[in-house]
DNA sequence: TTCTTTGTTCCGGA
DNA sequence: GTCCGGAACAAAGA
């Protein structure tokens, strides 16, 4: 699942690669991922140059020149593959074979200059492709509402204090809204609120200046971590193209349901509950 | 067939 | 009026 970390390190692969070309061909192969694709939208970036890769929360903004800017979510499922053409050689940070069965998902297939094509693959069709003018980019409708940078500065005590005040919402409700803080999804939260030793059901009111402080730090830890991790693991994926298996991560929490939990000494099972539809694990005794 | 997954929106209840 | 959270929706695979 692409969360910031993910779209981060995408976004350098991007950024290493394709910074510089022009797009020359653009195949659109459906006719719809989470929004219907207009065609004719895309007819407008052919021959332009890419000139910036930039991430927004989990939004990728890929500008060309003459004003017009790919805004890209990758969803669910999405990926980017960067493909050299004849040598078959993979060049982005996620496993791609161009024989494999995950063919039939490549929905977008852009041919750039210097034999690059550059493919979006998307298995449930949550991600989305935009072609916008990049002057609109701030009043854009997904973008306009989100709140600060988790890795920003703007991302304080301070904010989450005044934020909370008259609130009770959950915190780990409050963690994945947008509006609050952009970028964090609910992999990086279950896992924050465990480190942080939070249980994800605490009203927002009820969380004290020492644990906001330590929610906030981990937030900037645990993304930092991450994305340094798919850095070094991209590495070695292209030192080794064809080996599969590339892109593990290792989760406290998540998903560990009925599994123990890591800390030492501490025997305690991870538990799954739903939390706004979302599914939430904990560890009983290590999170109060 | 049913369940799972995310981000967002809608709507009912407190 | 405001706040909160459950339900629903998109698509496809297991």
């Amino acid at each position: 699942m692409p969360e910031l970390p993910e779209v981060e390190v995408v976004k350098k692969s991007l950024e290493n690669n394709i910074t510089n070309l022009v797009f020359k061909k653009i195949m659109i192969n459906t006719s719809k991922l989470r929004y219907i694709i207009n065609k004719n939208d895309f007819r407008g970036i052919i021959n332009k140059k890419i000139i910036s890769i930039k991430r927004r929360s989990k939004y990728l903004l890929i500008s060309t020149e003459g004003g017009l800017t790919i805004l890209a979510h990758l969803g669910m499922t999405g990926k980017f593959f960067i493909v050299k053409k004849n040598k078959m050689k993979i060049k982005t940070s996620f496993y791609y074979n161009l024989e494999s069965k995950d063919d039939k998902h490549n929905h977008i297939i852009f041919n750039l200059t210097n034999n690059i094509i550059l493919i979006y693959n998307d298995v449930r069709k949550f991600g989305f492709i935009k072609i916008l003018s990049s002057s609109s980019i701030e009043n854009n409708i997904h973008l306009k509402t989100l709140g600060p940078e988790p890795l920003s500065k703007k991302f304080n005590s301070k904010y989450f204090k005044d934020y909370s005040k008259n609130k009770r919402k959950k915190i780990k409700s409050v963690l994945m809204d947008q509006k609050f803080v952009a970028g964090l999804g609910n992999i990086y939260v279950n896992e924050i609120l465990y480190i942080s030793h939070i249980k994800p059901n605490r009203s927002i009111n009820k969380i004290n200046n020492l644990e906001i402080k330590k929610i906030i730090k981990n937030t900037k830890k645990i993304l930092v971590k991450s994305i340094k991790k798919g850095g070094s693991s991209i590495k070695d994926f292209i030192d080794s193209a064809g080996k599969e298996g590339s892109f593990q991560q290792n989760f406290y929490v998540y998903a560990r349901e009925g599994k123990k939990c890591l800390k030492i000494d501490c025997k305690t099972k991870i538990k799954k509950y739903f939390i706004a539809n979302r599914s939430t694990f904990f560890c009983k005794s290590c999170q109060k």
